[in-house]
DNA sequence: CTTATGAATAATCAAGAAAATATTCAGAAA
DNA sequence: TTTCTGAATATTTTCTTGATTATTCATAAG
């Protein structure tokens, strides 16, 4: 059996946290491929090779933001999922809003960031479709809550969840915001979760 | 008052639908970059520069290919929307399989052109904005007719139908055809239609 | 043994010249 | 007059090649 370590290691993760941090501000303020890893190691007061002990690579540390970013997003849903003191059917347009506003936020307060998360995304489909579980995993919760509460009647509550999410990727997808201002989105997004709502209070 | 031109002037639209037919041909193969306006026109038996009595600019034919490529899906979509030997229902279901079956097609057939579309799309926003229209009216046009056959129920229609089309951009963009495979995304179709038809069918 | 670095290597980027191509235009053909 | 073309010009792409940067690794520091 082996001795217990009595070694004091580094926290690792407290120094990637610290890592992702330098390195989301420059990405954000010169975009990825502007900035090096030399940067960002001095930022931290490490050299550039000592970064390789706690990121594979420079993508794989995009991709670790990226998914923060999303892991944001999902945060501000879950929250309101967990709401209960409004009806399910209201939280659902909120949580579609919620969306809309994380979506538009990025684009125009941080281009450069979702930049680089488009383009991360394009090579790592894994990320989006964990994502994509992710959120349909709070919608079935939502669903599976309004049920019991009475306020919607569903067939199968996976299948629901999963076209719901499906329904509201152009709140999602950065690639639309330019279709309509974000007024517009809001009233679009109001009149599909009426719909929606609408939709699962009705046995198929 | 101007007296009736007597000079038999070549059909126009005649040569543009040519030239058309030639470049599809080539961007389909070869791709929108690697095809010269000199190759285009030497399948039309004529020179590069006489090209340009038909078309702005190479862009210009790729724009009018995109557009007949939406037009396409718009016309499939018309064909589902007039069929009223089906329900208004089943028809809208129809109508979403159809956009995801156009767009599945061109995505795994015509990869090519599908890259030119999406590339053209990118920089000519009012092509797409068209687009969205021609096939938001389409959907208005179902909803009323269902609504005068009883199958719905509906406050707004114009709402409605722009919700709809927003709901179904998914299988609509190219973008997102690698997140599923053609069989999920019928079930995900199907059961979004179950869901949007359902909510048609009480007043909000 | 863990942590870290600088030097070495591999991959990518950037600038500029050369080549290919888009676009224009003066004028020929019909 | 209308239709068209080849030569001329403007743009874009391609191809080098030097420089920058990512990544690895042998080895030092603690």
């Amino acid at each position: 059996m082996t001795p217990p370590r009595t070694n004091l290691k580094q926290d690792i993760g407290e120094i990637q946290t610290q890592i992702l941090f330098a390195a989301l501000e420059r990405f954000q303020q010169y975009g990825y491929g502007k900035t090096t890893m030399a940067e960002i190691a001095a930022d931290c007061g490490m050299s550039a090779s000592n970064l390789y002990r706690f990121f594979e690579n420079k993508q794989d540390i995009g991709a670790a933001l990226a998914t923060d970013c999303l892991g944001q997003q999902r945060a501000a849903i879950e929250i309101i999922v967990n709401n209960i003191s409004t009806n399910a059917g209201k939280r659902l347009e909120e949580c579609i809003l919620a969306m809309l506003h994380h979506t538009h936020h990025h684009c125009s307060r941080l281009p450069r960031l979702v930049e680089m998360v488009d383009a991360i995304c394009e090579h790592r489909t894994d990320i989006v479709i964990s994502h994509r579980r992710s959120i349909a995993e709070l919608f079935e919760a939502l669903l599976r809550q309004g049920e019991q509460s009475g306020d919607f009647t569903i067939n199968n509550l996976s299948a629901a969840a999963e076209a719901i999410l499906s329904a509201t990727v152009i709140f999602d997808a950065p690639h639309f915001m330019k279709l309509h201002s974000l007024e517009e989105f809001e009233i679009i997004a109001g009149n599909l979760a009426t719909l929606l709502v609408n939709g699962l209070q009705r046995r198929t």
